[in-house]
DNA sequence: TAGATTGTTAATCGATTAACAATC
DNA sequence: TAGATTGTTAATCGATTAACAATC
């Protein structure tokens, strides 16, 4: 089928994806590679490239459908209107992201939380917390793919080992903990890696530091 | 004085500082590139040659010296021990940030917050918050380069505009605007660009199923 | 010394950009 | 038609990797 796509590529299309909703939800049909380019911040040349990757063709003179353009990003993206997500660590982080309102517009719908802490289990919850000793059963009945740590660093290591061992194969890491799982994934399950994204904010902040601070050095010099 | 350093490489000088603090308070002296690849996940030719672009040295068979090296490193990123952050907007996202203990312990301290809607602010507060037309006065006197962005999409753009406008030079963006400042800084005060990072937990979290989704395919193609 | 690690150069790889023919 | 935009190829750029001499 398709070709091999680049993850820059996947991931601009999620982007482009965003864009084209809210611009089909103004009334818009068409696009120019130009329009979505200056939207996500890349060049015409990216955006046309992209497409051609997954094989979108646009008409020579009047841009691209934009509702094809959905349709097709949507479909190889495998884009589901249900994104079931589960959140280990009920902390103040997993707290705020289970009361998080902008998910349920995008789809995406944390199913359960998990928690060691007796006092923050919450079985009848709207989102129902639970023991974190439960997460492996649940998360193999309902199928998550997906799940969010939030857990102190010192229990990272051991949630991300129970979490990949029952079938979860997308982690949003928000500990600081470097969470690598090259050919950790027990074999029967799993032939492919997990995808470990992280979410550090007191470092992306250090940065910001750091990255002002060199560039006005360059300036001056 | 030093040659260009990349961004790449700025971000990950950043990640070794943090694995080098962590190493020196367990006692240790040397570190080899090995070990700080293994770290971060990089491979060791990459390492030697950060640490050679900026120019330090280590002992043929004997590694790094640890102290030597944050000491460096520290340096050229501008490491201080305050950072200095504002957060222009309160809502769930800002007072989680607020309240997020982990910021002290790497010298980051939120050090006012700024809200339009009455009912919020807290002049008196900890960290206060206070009404945001007074953010650019508050930004200037007390030398800010470094600000949040929390606030509704509706209203990211004016406030980044003035926070720029006030001398912000480093934005962390949470909202889904995508903010660009390159050339709308304004001469007189600045030459150069500003930097925004994009946080965008749900829009990482929809990546997670894509890329999960089109490595399960390449693996069953 | 032998073994291990640095530091650097050249090779490779992939992504971005430039350019432009095709064509609506 | 003239002008604008796609789609693709080749050129460029930068980052990563491989390889290995230097040397502790």
């Amino acid at each position: 089928m398709t070709d091999h796509i680049s993850e820059n590529t996947i991931l601009r299309l999620a982007r482009y994806l965003r864009v084209l909703n809210k611009l089909r939800s103004l009334g818009f049909v068409k696009v120019f590679s130009n329009n979505l380019g200056d939207a996500i911040g890349v060049t015409p040349a990216v955006v046309r490239k992209d497409f051609s990757t997954i094989q979108i063709h646009g008409n020579k003179r009047g841009g691209y459908a934009i509702d094809h353009l959905i349709e097709e990003i949507s479909r190889i993206l495998g884009k589901r209107s249900d994104q079931p997500v589960v959140i280990a660590g009920c902390g103040r982080i997993g707290t705020a992201l289970m009361e998080y309102t902008e998910f349920s517009k995008e789809g995406i719908q944390i199913v359960a939380g998990f928690d060691s802490d007796p006092e923050r289990l919450e079985p009848e919850g709207d989102i129902p917390v639970l023991d974190i000793s439960r997460l492996p059963d649940f998360v193999v009945e309902n199928q998550i793919r997906v799940g969010i740590i939030s857990v102190p660093d010192s229990a990272a290591a051991a949630v991300f080992e129970s979490m990949m061992q029952a079938g979860i194969r997308g982690f949003l890491n928000f500990t600081t903990v470097e969470l690598k799982c090259a050919g950790r994934c027990p074999d029967s399950v799993c032939e492919h890696e997990c995808v470990v994204h992280n979410v550090n904010i007191s470092l992306e902040i250090e940065n910001l530091f750091y990255l002002v601070h060199l560039k006005n050095r360059l300036q001056s010099s």
